[in-house]
DNA sequence: AGCCAGGCTAAAT
DNA sequence: ATTTAGCATGGC
């Protein structure tokens, strides 16, 4: 047994690299689309946690280039996260075939759905509400800075840090929440902290579940409505029919299929619903995404 | 300067 | 049953 003093750092580890086979797979737009915040774009790359692993990833033809920490004998954790092996040509079969959404799949084409954790999830979406997704990654950077655990990652002697975990969050006080800038979403951070954390509410349960009932739970959450909720079953649990409503995705659905006159929230509502098929929540993240390239707000 | 942001809640109509 | 104000904070 090999016996190291507490006090001597563990040596660095080499980095593994491997090359993920990925087709239609536009690497930026997905992990730039307003699903996931805790991406950033270093000199060598895209930098992110996944759990407790610090990786990087690179764009190549036909596939993603990542490096972890190694040794890596299994990359499940990252193929999973990035979904590369749905195939989406089949995904994409299942849109309506209307001009509005022909067009947003030639304009985003290679965007995909990620699937996260839903802890992080739940919680990145509990602060998104009435942000810019400029702010919400801000404030789930500073989370992680603060209060996420350390990990070893690839820059000699620096750390990336994880999502906080719920019971870390839970034991921290409203002020030290607000000093991450979040204002009055605050104590609906913490609420849901608790509720995961005393296990009033399992997340892990919820995958047993189907989509209207891990609704319901979400919903009973302070700060939760729908919006919030449907991104939660569909970034984390992968519903394919759950279809957050925000601005944007209103807007387009008014622009594009209620062009005379602004359709209440009923009726947006029930056309979501039902007009765009099994794979309603990706075909959203479609209408989404192109939207706000056209408006400029990408870059 | 003023409006808006991947909303939700409770009060007011 | 539907509409509206208030909520913190920051980008543009």
């Amino acid at each position: 047994m090999i016996v190291r003093s507490t006090s001597t750092p563990a040596p660095p580890s080499v980095l593994a690299e491997i090359e993920i086979p990925a087709l239609d797979y536009d690497l930026e737009a997905t992990l730039m689309s307003g699903q996931a915040f805790g991406w950033r774009k270093g000199d060598r790359g895209w930098e992110g946690v996944i759990g407790d692993r610090w990786v990087r990833l690179n764009p190549a033809p036909g596939r993603i280039r990542a490096c972890a920490l190694g040794p890596q004998s299994d990359w499940r954790w990252l193929t999973h996260y990035l979904q590369t092996d749905v195939r989406l040509a089949d995904i994409l079969k299942t849109f309506p075939k209307d001009p509005a959404m022909q067009e947003s799949v030639r304009e985003c084409a290679g965007l995909r759905l990620l699937r996260q954790d839903p802890w992080e999830a739940l919680a990145s979406f509990i602060l998104s509400s009435t942000k810019q997704i400029a702010q919400i990654q801000q404030i789930c950077a500073l989370l992680r800075d603060r209060f996420g655990a350390a990990t070893a990652c690839g820059e000699a002697g620096a750390t990336g840090r994880a999502f906080p975990a719920a019971d870390r969050i839970a034991k921290l006080s409203e002020r030290e929440l607000r000093d991450c800038k979040m204002g009055f979403r605050a104590p609906n951070l913490l609420g849901a902290a608790r509720a995961v954390s005393d296990g009033k509410l399992s997340l892990e349960g919820l995958r047993e579940r189907t989509v209207d009932e891990a609704r319901e739970a979400l919903l009973g959450l302070r700060g939760v409505g729908p919006k919030i909720a449907n991104c939660v079953l569909l970034f984390a649990y992968g519903f394919p029919t759950a279809f957050p409503i925000d601005v944007w995705v209103r807007r387009a659905l008014h622009e594009l299929y209620f062009p005379k006159r602004r359709p209440t929230d009923a009726r947006i509502d029930a056309f979501a619903r039902t007009y765009f098929g099994p794979n309603a929540g990706y075909a959203q993240q479609y209408l989404f995404h192109s939207i706000r390239r056209r408006e400029g707000r990408i870059r």
